[in-house]
RNA sequence: CGGGACGUGGCUCAGCCUGGUAGAGCGCUUGGUUUGGGACCAAGAUGUCGCAGGUUCAAAUCCUGUCGUCCCGACCA
């Protein structure tokens, strides 16, 4: 390709609107523009980047069994009612109407609209297992689209689902996908860790998501460096908090005090009361499917939603409102607790870093009254002893026993092992060989493609642009002559290199505009392709062009050689992303 | 959805506080000089200052509303 003949909108400066390095290379690079928050135009390179991902993608669903469908982006709502999820992912649903005034759907994902199809097409334990996937356009009404293609609106994503007879059929399927995974991310020249993670809406009770460290991520993973536990936070243990819970009781009985104008953990633990965190009980309230619940953690942790939903396997929870809240405890948020005062049909969940725990501090469900010398087997109905509590850095490994860190991550491919959930809810069963109707034990698998084309760039820039990893580079070579006089040599030599480099099945792209060296070699940088095979009057003097890697080092080379060095070169870098 | 910031030429931004005929750099056009790291000189074009109301003799500037963009938060009771 000419430079002149594509579309290379590169730019000086950073747009304003762009926060992360990756965001303000997609734009400068000339790769995507914005049409509007979360909605993005794919430009000719960014375009062949994405192609580059999306065939990486397919070569290694292929491999690992996958077949290639693609169902529709607009769905009806009622399948959405079928599986249930029309209620817990309205937030996250694009709907519309026809001029008939019937509803649609945008899909967010396709669980419903394969599970009909195996549903209406399966019947047999003998047409298992399957393996279908697809790379489509999903519409999530995200609450905030940001940082460019990371959270979009609209994204493309490889949404994988498997179909097994059984759960070690499942389970096979699972580690099938997983393993592509890996030779995926890897293959697009990405470090990426897998780490245990929350299955969310999606449901299932087994999962892993692929992270790629980066500070700009929107998720927190705890891990161990011995690379034996990684977990997102949402679903992370370890052996506790680091400072122990009191156990031992005083014998003393709860005593209520007045703290007047007291309503956070953090006041209580300052002058005149000097209560530590960890030895207060924070009482949340939330509301759940039955109702209205107590959540209670130590005063140090932080209460893990996703923990709380998954363990009260309820769809709708959220935090109450202030009005709930007074309604059923006859006090206010800092306030609160659960010694006395909670209507009996008001459950209550404790953390498990509570058990035992004596001399705590707690609301009195009394507006500016707070108890002393509560004994929580004693004092407080539990109801539940749970997980509930967010992992703190530094804490336990519960493989190891070493500290935990905890790092910001980018969420590029999730893997979860369904089970029966859609399957039951979508009819899509299957006769076993002794006549039996059985559900069909799924699974499925995403990879955001647009996220990781941009994963991509975070990860491989620096302070002169992109450095592509030559899998999904949009060119392999840049090639550079300092002078497009038509009668110049370096032009002459370009043209006549470039066209045996295409014939040698290398991609190229010869940057034929007549711009000063120095735009073009920043130009080049900023768009990150791989190598650059510069062709100036004073090496062509002595018969040399320049070879000079996207962040290497400058090789100079006989003219004569020039293209065998370029091919070599490229195949020996290509040979690096062949697993 | 809550909080904050910002909307001025294609891009980056100044001007707004203290109202008085809209600016700079980059980019673009023309001519010339340059030609191995985002050139230089000269001449030019490009704005209903996001939009709608209001205050005022006069609004980019003050007020209200609205739309858009970006950031933070949305468990810390």
């Amino acid at each position: 390709m000419r430079w002149s003949q594509t579309f290379v909108p590169t730019l000086k400066e950073t747009p304003a609107e762009a926060e992360i390095v990756s965001h303000q290379l997609l734009l400068r690079a000339g790769l995507v523009r914005k049409l509007s928050g979360g909605l993005y135009t794919f430009l000719p390179l960014g375009l062949r980047s994405l192609k580059k991902v999306e065939a990486i993608v397919r070569a290694e669903m292929d491999r690992a069994g996958g077949i290639e469908v693609l169902m529709p982006a607009l769905q009806p709502p009622e399948i959405w009612h079928q599986s249930g999820r029309y209620q817990t992912m309205v937030d996250a649903l694009y709907k519309l109407k026809d001029r008939a005034g019937k509803e649609w759907v945008l899909g967010p994902t396709h669980e419903e609209v394969i599970t009909q199809l195996v549903a209406n097409e399966f019947n047999s334990y003998r047409q298992f297992p399957r393996n279908f996937y697809q790379i489509q356009l999903k519409f999530r009404d995200e609450i905030r689209p940001r940082f460019g293609l990371m959270r979009a609106k609209e994204f493309i994503m490889k949404d994988a689902y498997s179909f097994d007879v059984s759960d070690e059929a499942a389970m096979a399927s699972y580690r099938r996908m997983y393993e592509a995974y890996t030779r995926i991310f890897a293959r697009c020249g990405l470090r990426t860790f897998p780490v245990e993670a929350d299955t969310g809406v999606i449901g299932g009770n087994y999962s892993h998501e692929f992270m790629v460290p980066a500070e700009t991520g929107e998720n927190d993973v705890a891990y161990c460096e011995s690379g034996k536990y990684a977990a997102n936070v949402e679903k992370a243990v370890s052996r506790g908090p680091l400072l122990p819970t009191p156990v031992v009781s005083s014998g003393a009985t709860p005593e209520k005090f007045p703290t007047p104008g007291v309503v956070t953990i953090e006041a209580l633990s300052k002058a005149p009361y000097q209560i530590p965190a960890f030895q207060q009980i924070k009482t949340l309230v939330y509301r759940i499917d039955s109702g209205i619940a107590l959540i209670l953690v130590r005063g140090d942790d932080h209460l893990n939603e996703p923990k709380l939903i998954s363990q009260l396997g309820s769809n709708a929870v959220r935090p109450a409102t202030s009005e709930e809240i007074f309604a059923s405890l006859a006090a206010h948020p800092g306030s609160l607790g659960a010694v006395s005062g909670v209507p009996a049909a008001v459950p209550v969940f404790a953390d498990l870093a509570l058990q035992g725990a004596c001399g705590m501090v707690t609301g009195a469900n009394e507006d500016g009254n707070h108890y002393r010398h509560v004994d929580i087997a004693r004092d407080i109905r539990v109801t539940k002893w749970l997980d509930l509590r967010t992992v703190q850095a530094g804490e336990h490994c519960v493989e190891t026993d070493l500290p935990l860190k905890i790092r910001r991550a980018i969420e590029v491919g999730h893997v979860f092992k369904l089970g029966t959930k859609y399957s039951e809810k979508l009819n899509a069963t299957y006769l076993s060989e002794d006549g039996q109707r059985h559900p069909v034990v799924m699974g499925c698998y995403g990879i955001g493609i647009t996220r990781t084309l941009q994963a991509v760039i975070e990860q491989c820039q620096d302070k002169d642009g992109i450095r592509w990893p030559l899998s999904v580079a949009p060119y392999e070579v840049c090639l550079t002559p300092l002078s497009v006089a038509p009668q110049s040599p370096a032009w002459q030599l370009a043209e006549q290199v470039y066209r045996d480099l295409e014939l040698a099945g290398i991609q190229v792209i010869l940057d034929d505009r007549d711009e000063r060296p120095g735009v073009k070699f920043k130009d080049s940088e900023l768009a990150g392709f791989p190598v650059r095979l510069a062709i100036g009057e004073k090496s062509l003097a002595k018969g040399e062009v320049e070879l000079k890697p996207r962040g290497g080092t400058l090789e100079v080379v006989k003219v004569e050689d020039a293209v065998r060095r370029v091919v070599e070169w490229v195949t020996t870098e290509r040979a690096k992303y062949v697993i």
